[in-house]
DNA sequence: CTATTTGCAAACCCTTTGCAAAAAT
DNA sequence: ATTTTTGCAAAGGGTTTGCAAATAG
């Protein structure tokens, strides 16, 4: 968190209470939506507009802190910076990251030769269905 | 596309000239936003509106005939029946078919074994900067 | 003839914008 | 003191809905 208050810094963007708590929330990793940020927010800020939350999440998402996710087209955020890629449940549309970045190695290198082309980045979403609702 | 009139007739769905339109543009392979699928149909239909493209492309989905992608948040449309993977163009936005199958497959296993879970589906995207952006 | 579909307009999101007051540096 | 940010309300853009007239089966 603190190396991301040092990039505001030369960002020469303020660490406002609203800033700090959307991004110690988007932390938490759950991929949440901006209703959903906006809620969550609520909490300890009572007044905070929804605005305040779109203008972060936009500021954001140019700094390169955030990625937007857009499963079946709905907007959700992810703070990770870590490489890894994205399961979606199909029942609960609920976003499960996996961390095996070996694998996405792999996958790179295999469709990289696939297109034979330069790849700048990659992509990819498993359909699932996730632990909670598989019982 | 004679197997996609089957299909809509198992579904007792009509086939109207302007459906039957909106397939065929679809099978162009274009990944055309809503505007875009308007705009073309609009030419043979003058007096189509925008509201029956949307109610199309909806049964369409359901029916399971279109993929929805959401590259950056903007709906495009996918006709594809074949097992494919997309390259978006990090300049200009637009969607690239690769139709390479036993790449899919490797990944798939790639990733089964990574994720050590059953893999309903596969989406890959990868970023590149297209031939036209590139020249 | 019956059920679906079309086309229009209105309604409904979700997201952005303009602006004055408040807060951060 | 300067510049950014907040919060509000209004505007904007995309998508859906309700309904009567038209059309497909």
């Amino acid at each position: 968190m603190s190396e991301i208050i040092e990039l505001l810094k030369t960002r020469k963007l303020k660490a406002t209470p609203q800033r700090l708590a959307i991004l110690e929330f988007l932390n938490g990793k759950t991929h949440p939506t901006i209703e959903e940020i906006y809620e969550a927010i609520k909490k300890g800020f009572p007044s905070i507009s929804l605005a305040t939350i779109y203008k972060n999440i936009n500021t954001l998402k140019e700094m390169g802190v955030v990625t937007e996710l857009n499963p079946g087209g709905k907007a959700k955020y992810d703070i990770n910076i870590t490489p890894h890629f994205h399961g979606v449940c199909q029942n609960c549309g609920k976003i499960v990251d996996y961390f095996d970045s070996a694998a996405m190695e792999k996958c790179k290198d295999t469709l990289s030769e696939a297109v034979g082309e330069d790849i700048k980045g990659l992509n990819i979403t498993i359909d699932i269905v996730c632990s909670d609702c598989s019982k």
